[in-house]
DNA sequence: ATGCCACCTTCAAGGTGA
């Protein structure tokens, strides 16, 4: 089975991209961030047209998560322990019926953190920490489990074209790098690190500056395995090609192959 | 130091992203 992860920068603008986008390339799974919609505006209809059950942690104009599945979904959670009913979007976790058993797949919107003297760093710092605490107590499952999503952090030096523009910001910070290191250190296998490990593989290109056309990207976008997911791993890849569709998102899919 | 782009809300222009 495929799963994916894509930050799609808007549902509903990017909907015709999106529909295209997984005739082409057959995912089972896909973890969409940055829906920026309510629940009831999800264009649930067009997904359902091609096969997938959709499961929708929305929010009016800003970040808002979803999980598509081609399998039954039988459980979903939205939100992280420890969040305020009024908190951001930026989670939801699904148990998925996979070919072969049982599988949880999260999507996850990291947030930014940008800029690093106001109280979103601050934010970034705690959303990372509550997202570890969880996820270490998910691993007791002993489960197949994948951690899909954006995560705004830049974790090696060429994951960026050039680091030098990035040493003030957020998404590089020695603290980020270093929650994110804590958390795959707790057991979880990053599945392109697992299959390919190239450097300068980007996942997001911005929209200024002609970032593609130049080559400019930054890699943020994973998927982290649990032991049990990363035993049926059995490929990687980037989507760069939907970089270059009409009215592309800023971020491409990343996709795992798993036998589950 | 800011805007460069593209998205949001809701018609004008400011907030957000990375």
């Amino acid at each position: 089975m495929k799963i994916a992860s894509w930050n799609v920068n808007s549902v509903r603008t990017r909907l015709p991209t999106i529909v295209k986008w997984l005739e082409d390339a057959q995912p089972d799974v896909v973890c969409l961030q940055e829906i920026k919609c309510q629940n009831e505006q999800f264009p649930a209809e067009a997904f359902e047209a091609l096969g997938y059950n959709c499961a929708v942690h929305g929010q009016k104009s800003y970040n808002g998560v979803a999980v598509l599945s081609k399998y039954a979904i039988e459980e979903t959670m939205v939100g992280l322990p420890g969040e305020m009913a009024d908190e951001q979007a930026r989670y939801i976790e699904c148990v998925i019926s996979a070919p072969k058993g049982p599988m949880r797949a999260a999507s996850i919107y990291l947030p930014n953190g940008n800029p690093k003297d106001t109280e979103k760093f601050g934010y970034k710092l705690g959303w990372m920490r509550r997202l570890r605490a969880h996820a270490k107590s998910l691993l007791g499952f002993e489960e197949k489990l994948v951690l899909a999503g954006d995560y705004n952090v830049i974790f090696r030096d060429e994951d960026c074209w050039d680091p030098a523009v990035w040493v003030d910001d957020a998404l590089y910070a020695k603290e980020v790098r270093d929650e994110f290191a804590a958390l795959l250190w707790a057991g979880f296998t990053d599945a392109y690190m697992a299959k390919d490990g190239r450097v300068h593989q980007y996942t997001f290109w911005d929209y200024q500056r002609g970032a593609w056309q130049r080559g400019h990207g930054i890699h943020i976008d994973h998927l982290l395995l649990s032991p049990q997911a990363a035993d049926v791993l059995r490929g990687v890849e980037i989507a760069k090609d939907a970089r270059a569709m009409e009215k592309p998102s800023d971020h491409v899919p990343v996709m795992a192959i798993l036998d589950a």
